[in-house]
DNA sequence: TAGATTGTTAATCGATTAACAATC
DNA sequence: TAGATTGTTAATCGATTAACAATC
């Protein structure tokens, strides 16, 4: 195992969840001009603990920090960059492309973070979307055994997603990022991100009555 | 305190985030005509710790459960949909009328666990989006004031967020729901969740990257 | 009754936070 | 040197999992 591989296996998710938000932080400081940044200046101005932040970048950067100045911004970007696998691209495919599937195939971010959605697919006829072509579902298939992709994007209806998620399995893909708010069986060693955008709003909305509940009851 | 309020205050974030995907399987259940369901039966089909189901039932029933045969699914998605707070709807606004902001208007899935997006707002001139409208930007705090709005979504460009939200904030709202990848200056009565779109699917890439890596070490 | 399932108490695990010596 | 910051070891905290008695 080289060190890349190393590296790879020793960062929690917890952790893994913060180093974009790092990453953000960093790329300002770097256009504002500063060379050097402290574990206790990225805690402050992002409400962590500094205990944290340390441990995170201590976990994440290639050479150690200089007491006293802090870590090299660059060099930080870099190493973040890195662990997070912005720099060795990954193909995706999106299959559903009503809304929210041409919102996320317009969506410039993913491309800057390593993964790119190099096709997408729907029951519909092949048709453009912008410069994207909207691909038949009947080309997945060859399309993603040819080019060996990995990554599946799922925005189609609820009734259709356990059916498309057996395709792309079928296909070779190892991960799933699933938007529909079913719960997918999928074998093993596939890995399954679900995002439930009702659900989120839902905790949000729940939390926030929670803490005007509690001050109402604090008065 | 009404009884309400204590069951609000007890369910941690980690259950609160089960509580859907268990509704949704009740909801199966119901429909498929099953009266009663046991924690075992939910682990197995949805993977999870069986204790840990039984746990987050227990927080959550009005009722106990009964020895060898379960929940009445029934009441228990009345309990489930009552602790979400899908029974108490609550109003909320849209800023960014974009490709993903127009794609969340149209989802109809908010609505049936109790949130309404009751506006959307954007720089651009009032106008039509389905049977929905689009108001210009100096319409919203005249607005969230008269409805006592307390929820605001953000899906306006990076640089616009923090303006937004400040905006949002001076008008009342006290949970915010961010689509823009940067870190909100926010005062600590307001609630923020950062639905990071690209670092989502980043962090999906990299687990993946890091099982396939896995596997091939152990070859 | 036997056995499945419940609710609960105790053990484990992992992540966060506190404490502190080392460094420039 | 004094003091800010680092890296690391120990303590705390919360969530998950294991163990087990109670119930129908």
């Amino acid at each position: 195992m080289d060190d890349r591989a190393v590296r790879l296996s020793t960062l929690s998710v917890q952790t893994l969840k913060r180093l974009p938000e790092y990453h953000h932080f960093l790329l300002e400081q770097r256009s504002g001009g500063t060379d050097y940044v402290s574990a206790p200046t990225i805690a402050v101005t992002m409400g962590l603990n500094e205990v944290q932040v340390r441990k995170d970048l201590a976990a994440v950067s290639e050479k150690a920090g200089k007491p006293r100045k802090g870590f090299a911004v660059c060099e930080l970007i870099r190493d973040i960059e890195s662990c997070l696998g912005y720099d060795n691209r990954q193909d995706a495919v999106l299959v559903g492309a009503g809304k929210l599937g041409r919102a996320l195939l317009d969506y410039r971010g993913f491309e800057d973070r390593g993964v790119r959605i190099i096709a997408a697919f729907d029951t519909s006829q092949a048709h453009a979307h912008g410069d994207q072509l909207i691909f038949p579902m009947d080309k997945l298939p060859s399309l993603c055994r040819r080019l060996r992709v990995r990554i599946g994007i799922i925005t189609v209806p609820d009734t259709q997603a356990q059916g498309v998620c057996d395709e792309l399995v079928a296909c070779g893909v190892r991960a799933i990022w699933n938007f529909a708010p079913v719960h997918l069986r999928i074998p093993p060693n596939v890995l399954v991100h679900n995002e439930n955008l009702a659900a989120s709003l839902t905790l949000l909305a729940r939390q926030m009555a929670e803490r005007v509940e509690k001050e109402r009851g604090d008065r």
